[in-house]
DNA sequence: ATTTCTCATAACCACATAGTTATGGGTTAG
DNA sequence: CTAACCCATAACTATGTGGTTATGAGAAAT
């Protein structure tokens, strides 16, 4: 199930978005309660920015009784490598502006 | 100069935009009329489409006479390729999710 | 059974933005 | 010098989108 670069840019352009995103990478699962606390808005845009980036895959939700748990989905971003991959990796494409990028891809 | 990861997804989630951005990276330096050409739009929406990629410094341009010509710069990319690399490259990251996304940075 | 709690959806609003046409500045051609 | 050309900016319009409040469905608690 892996979405389009464009679903992908789109979902991730929202700084609140990418923000909420960024939490669940890096704090883990979490409710949308959670999430809501300390996002800056109210709990109905927090749900309706998961449900895009549910539908970008980006992240996955867990019923547990009465409250959804969201988790990241990391592999989601794999069409954003490839595509950054492909404008770079390219022939004709300078070398100096190459070898900084590859630089960050291996570590 | 690098640009912000919020101002780089900004400037790529527009379809048009990346489109432009891909054709100047996989076909090189183009004038704005070349860009305008096979757009479907007209050139004002393209000039300004090229003023937004460079303000996300993605682009270049270079006056030549009465045409202005428009390169990629590939480097710009490097803080979404750092931003995809903290998002997976995370401690608690599940091992699954990474892999797949590891491959594919290695080539 | 009733109340409370968590979340999602609906309806609405304000602003951002991607497109258009009109126009002007600088450059080459005649 | 004048005309044609390339591009950028201005002004405007329509649509998309991110936010709100109101409400409802489903689960837990009392």
């Amino acid at each position: 199930m892996t979405a389009s670069p464009d679903l992908l840019f789109r979902a991730l352009a929202d700084p609140t978005r990418r923000g909420l995103f960024e939490r669940l990478c890096l704090d883990g699962e979490q409710t949308v309660a959670a999430l809501t606390n300390g996002a800056g808005i109210s709990q109905p845009a927090v749900s309706k920015h998961l449900g895009i980036l549910r539908q970008a895959g980006l992240v996955r939700d867990r019923h547990e009784g009465r409250q959804t748990h969201y988790s990241a989905q990391q592999r989601a971003l794999a069409p954003l490598v490839d595509w950054t991959g492909r404008m770079t990796r390219f022939w004709e494409a300078r070398f100096d502006d190459l070898e900084d990028l590859l630089k960050r891809m291996d570590q």
